[in-house]
This record gives structure tokens, C-alpha cells and sequence, in this order.
DNA sequence: TTGTAGGCGTTATCAC
DNA sequence: GTGATAACGCCTACAA
């Protein structure tokens, strides 16, 4: 048992073959008699061979079928996001033609430790949320020759990119509540920068992640002046804890509340029923993502629906075009505005 | 730029020194001029060399770098369970030291279609929640001679596993409702088995999902009556609707409900409210995994805290032991039952 | 400290 | 349909 495992040239001598067609067999690149086909595989079985060593055959072929998604935090902390569950989704299943898998990547990893972008064997990489961070990584990739694709952020020059219309989609949001009649509006936002702490705003701060910055620019559009208190995450109760500062001071109240995220969005609603406002009759609500709050029934959020899965898809397609030597499109995705239950008319003075 | 990638060799040669001289200038494992080094270095910046190609590496070093990870659904299901997330963490965490990266793959892969077990060059696989499909995924891998290890599943015969006291830290909970005088108590339970439509289940019906069955035999231990109703997933909508169900008629309502998750609890305590039921004045609930469940704020669950990162990285370890030629032991992991404010005495009749 | 040699296991190419 | 040959790019004894 301790002996080396077999290999295909072993397999071939037992089978009384060359090891080229005992290749063949297993790799049914080209046609093989049947009697020469069922030896190699009783000899393959009768030595417990179970096929090509992949490590080998990707260093002949030249290709892994891995590809790389890189995230810039936490892995935990990424899959909490039911956006980034979803593309994920999206991404395996388009990269699954490929013969490829997506290897979980954490960007600034210590050093020493774990698979990197420069260590791994990757055929692609697929950035999430490009910004300052990832930046450096990208320059490793690219010096690599592989193909990157970013989603969801700039990763400057000429990385192809899945975007989504970020502050457009929110300005509908906004434009929506103002023919709703609504004067009084707060925002709530994701984090402005990596490692903030929930707090209000200031109309100049400056905003160091995309998304945050693009939506908040969408939402101004309409409101310029709208008070904005930014989260530290994309969760409820991120949303609860904002809602709470934005209700505080009943004499300044707004009848309307721009969340950023779907989550932000739920927890502000239950900071309203907390604070003993209505929604909508008394505060309307809006989020962003279109995802399933599970646990927020019988509310429906209006919201801005991305096609998470589809950015995924999108990326892995881009990809596989990469692979076979195309050039890999930027590519933009479009938010569809979903009324729900969640906004009305701004309440009579 | 349409020219092979520059490879080590012609680093040397364009350095003046031995292909394994730049070797070692790339690996560190022996030491070298800082003359020779920075000649190295230059000559490869010079090419665009940008390191030693992983494919070529791992086929010489016998190791790609890559831990597989099988999940028997949808990456995005298994990635909306917040015990799946915290585990991923945990085993990310543990196998970064093996400079490795986690590759993840679905089983049950349509044929043809992506990296399986037995096409990606991994140096070792974790079954995720194995029962009935990963079987054969099993035999595959080992036949590979591959570690594997399980979580939270039985992969029978010899294959090392990450356990869980379910039975004895789901009677702990049940105990501490009887010690505050319970006697009608209903349970909401996980899927049963596979494709599973949430419904009342029959104190006989067979249960497939080792974690389900295991959880309600520790329920049952001590109320080995209690009607059950099973959700068709771990989710605070699935809670609520189970909740539903128990509440419906006024006479049979239990005061106290054992819930297998801590999001079905959620939903639970959120049908309960809704019934006008005060919790835990009218009714007790309890949940399972000690998690955070998001929005259930001002509630903190009397629950089972399942140590689910540590389970996760003791997986990694696991598999560390075992790449070093170790043997690989099962470990069982013990819940800790914790009290919340959600569950109190029973109420006079 | 540096160089030489051999092979890791496979598969593409081409000839037969 | 089958076989010989030559890489794929690197690493590590071992020798110098």
C-alpha cells in the first residue's frame, strides 16, 4: 500500500499497449478499438488507476480549469452578502462548461500563508469589489497573463468589468419618491471606506467604495441635500441601528428613507415600527438589490432589483471567451425598479 | 507578446546562472548571493518572469495547494446557511497555514461539466453534510487516495468526521423546558429528507437527514410525544410558517416550541407575536446553532451554541495531519446550551 | 554557493 | 487504430 500509485505508463504495460494509447482512452480524444479499450481499463482497474493525474495533465495542457474569485475580505463575511451568494451562483454555473471550479480566494493574505493569486494554479481570476485593495493584486494577475474580469468595481484601464448602473438605478428610487410627494428624505449607506463605523455623514466625506459612492450620487440627484448616515455593513440590524439615529429627533423626522440595501432597508422599517411610525403611511422605505429578505413578510420592499446571478454569469462567460482567446468585454447590467409596499404618498403636514 | 511566457530557464540564462540557481532564488530553500539574487531578480523582471508556473510546481512537488470542498447543493444554497459560512471560515482559516486554497465543487456535477472530484488536482476533499448523493462521490476520492474528511454526515466505514453532540445538546434544551414545567410542546424540525415540503410529520415517518434525526431523538428523549412539524429549509420564513401552523388552533397550543435552528426559532417567535402570543411569557422557544441571527434583536435565543468555525478548522487540521501522512481521527464537537431571554417558566394553565 | 542531471505523469504530434 | 518521441516547467539530490 505504501508503493507508488500507478501511473497511465503502468496501466499500459499491463494492458500490453503504449502509453499514448492507454492515454487515449481515458482522454477519448480519438477512437479506440473496443478490445484495446476494455484491457487498458480492466488493467487500469486491476491496479487501482483511477485516471490522468490532474497535476499532470494540467501542466501538459496547460490549463487548470480553476478559476480564482477573490474577495477582499473575510470569506465569512462575503457569503453573508446574499448578492455576492447569488453571483457565485451565477459564476459556478457559467464556468461549469468550462470544466473549471472557482477556487475561494482572500486577498492580503498574510504573508506565507494560503493560496495566493500568484501561487495558485489559475486558468482566470475574477475579482470582487475592486477597489484600493485588490488594486496591487491586480498588477500580479495581469503580470501572470491570465485573464481578470472585475465585478463590481474599477479596476482602472483595461480590465473588462461587470457593472450595474448603480447611480441611475437609484436615482429612480429617488425620483420615485419625489412624485410621491416627498421633501424629507435620509439616506442610508453602505460603508464609505473599508473599516468605518456607523455614523452620519458629512455632505463632503469622502467616499472611498464604488457602490456606495455611485448610489449616494444617484440618490442626490434628486435629494442634493438629503442627510446621510452611512452603515458599517449591509445588514438589518445595521439598518435597525441607522434607522434609530434617523428617527431619534421627532422634529426632524423624514417621510422617506433611501437604503442602500435591501437589509439596510429592512432594519430601518423596523426601526420606524419601533419608533411607532407606520411604513409606508408614515415613512416610506426603499432598498437596493431585489434579493429575498427572509423574515421581512408581509412587507415588500420597493427596491431596485439587480441581476445578481447574471453578473456572475456574465463574468464566467467573459472568462471562457478570455480562454479561448476573445477579448473580453466590459459589460453593464441594468436595475429593474420593483414597487412594493414600502412607499405611499408623503403624509398631509 | 504573442511569444511562450518566459520560463525559468530562460531567466538564467538571461541571468547568467544554472536553472536551479534561479530556482532557488525563486523558493528560498537555499541560500544565495545577494549578487546572484539581484541578477536573478532583474533578469526575470527584465522577461516579465513573474514566478515559478504552479502547474509545473505541483506536478514536481506532488501537491497543487488545493483543499476541494463538496457541497451536495447549490453553492448559493449552502452558502444562506450561516453555520455553512462560519464553518467555511474556519476551514479557510486552518488550511492557509498548508498554503492552501479551498476549491469549491457541487456534486452531483452533470456530466462533463466543471471540476469534480476526480478531475481537479486537489491535495484533499471535505464532504459537507454527506448522506445519500456523496456516497459515490466518496469512492471516487478515495480510490484517488486523496484525505478526505467529513462534516457533518456519516460517510460509514473508515472516513474521519467532524461531529456534533445533536442528540445530547437537543435533550439539554428539552430538559431545561420540562425543569420550567412544559409539558405541551411542539417541535419544528429541519427538512427530513431531500425535496421535502414543509408539513406535520408522522411520529414514525423515516427521516433521511442525519442532523434532522438526530436533533429530534434528543427532543424526543424527553417529549417523546411532541407533534413536529418540519420546515423545508433553515430559514426565518420557513420558522414563521411552521409557527403558523402550531398556533393555528387556540386549543392545542403548545407553550413552548423546540425549534432545530435558530432561524426557524426566529420565525417561530415572529408567528407567535403575530398570534398575539407573548414570548417568552406565553411561549418558550428555543433554537439550535448560536448564531446571529440578524434582526432578532431585542430577543437573544435560548439555544445550542454549536462551535461551527472550530468545526470547520478542526477539518483543516484534520486534513493538514493527514497530507502530513498522519492518520486522521474523527472528532465530535459538544454544543453549549445557552440561556436567552426567550424561554421562562410555563404559564398557569 | 552554484551547477548537472533526471524525472514528476501526462499528452500532442506525427508517423506507421 | 496504435505507437514512438518529445516536450510541458520545475525541483532536488548530488556533485563540484
Amino acid at each position: 500500500m505504501s508503493t507508488r500509485r500507478a501511473t497511465i505508463s503502468d496501466v499500459a504495460r499491463e494492458a500490453g499497449v503504449s502509453p499514448s494509447t492507454a492515454s487515449v482512452v481515458f482522454s477519448g480524444k480519438t477512437p479506440v478499438s473496443d478490445a484495446t479499450r476494455s484491457r487498458v481499463l480492466d488493467a487500469a482497474a486491476a491496479l487501482g488507476y483511477t485516471g490522468p493525474d490532474p497535476r499532470a495533465a494540467s501542466l501538459r495542457r496547460g490549463r487548470s480549469g480553476i478559476v480564482g474569485v477573490v474577495f477582499e475580505e473575510h470569506l465569512g463575511t462575503a457569503f453573508l452578502d446574499p448578492v455576492k451568494t447569488l453571483m457565485m451562483d451565477g459564476l459556478a454555473d457559467a464556468v461549469a462548461p468550462l470544466g473549471a471550479g472557482l477556487l475561494l480566494l482572500r486577498d492580503q493574505e498574510s504573508v506565507g500563508a494560503g493560496a495566493t493569486l500568484t501561487t495558485a494554479p489559475l486558468d482566470a481570476a475574477v475579482l470582487v469589489g475592486c477597489s484600493g485593495l485588490l488594486r496591487e493584486s491586480l498588477a500580479a494577475v495581469r503580470a501572470r497573463g491570465i485573464p481578470v474580469i472585475v465585478i463590481e468595481g474599477d479596476a482602472g484601464v483595461d480590465v473588462p468589468r461587470i457593472g450595474l448602473d448603480n447611480r441611475e438605478a437609484q436615482r429612480q428610487a429617488a425620483s420615485h419618491l419625489r412624485s410621491l410627494g416627498h421633501s424629507r428624505v435620509a439616506i442610508v449607506a453602505l460603508p464609505i471606506r473599508a473599516g468605518w463605523s456607523r455614523d452620519w455623514i458629512p455632505g463632503d466625506a469622502e467616499i472611498t467604495i464604488d457602490v456606495t459612492r455611485e448610489r449616494l450620487a444617484g440618490a442626490r440627484d434628486v435629494y442634493p441635500d438629503a442627510a446621510t448616515y452611512a452603515a458599517a455593513g449591509s445588514f438589518i440590524d445595521e439598518g435597525l441601528a441607522a434607522g434609530r439615529a434617523i428617527f431619534a429627533d421627532p422634529a426632524k423626522r423624514p417621510t422617506a428613507v433611501i437604503a442602500q440595501s435591501d437589509l439596510l432597508a429592512a432594519g430601518v422599517i423596523r426601526a420606524a415600527e419601533e419608533a411607532g411610525l407606520g411604513v409606508p403611511q408614515d415613512v416610506s422605505v426603499t432598498g437596493f438589490d431585489g434579493i429575498v429578505v427572509d423574515g421581512l413578510a408581509p412587507y415588500e420592499l420597493t427596491t431596485l432589483v439587480q441581476p445578481a446571478a447574471e453578473k456572475g454569469r456574465a463574468a464566467g462567460e467573459a472568462v471562457a471567451a478570455m480562454l479561448d482567446g476573445g477579448e473580453g468585454a466590459s459589460i453593464s447590467f441594468t436595475c429593474v425598479f420593483r414597487e412594493g409596499n414600502t412607499t405611499a404618498p408623503a403624509p398631509a403636514e
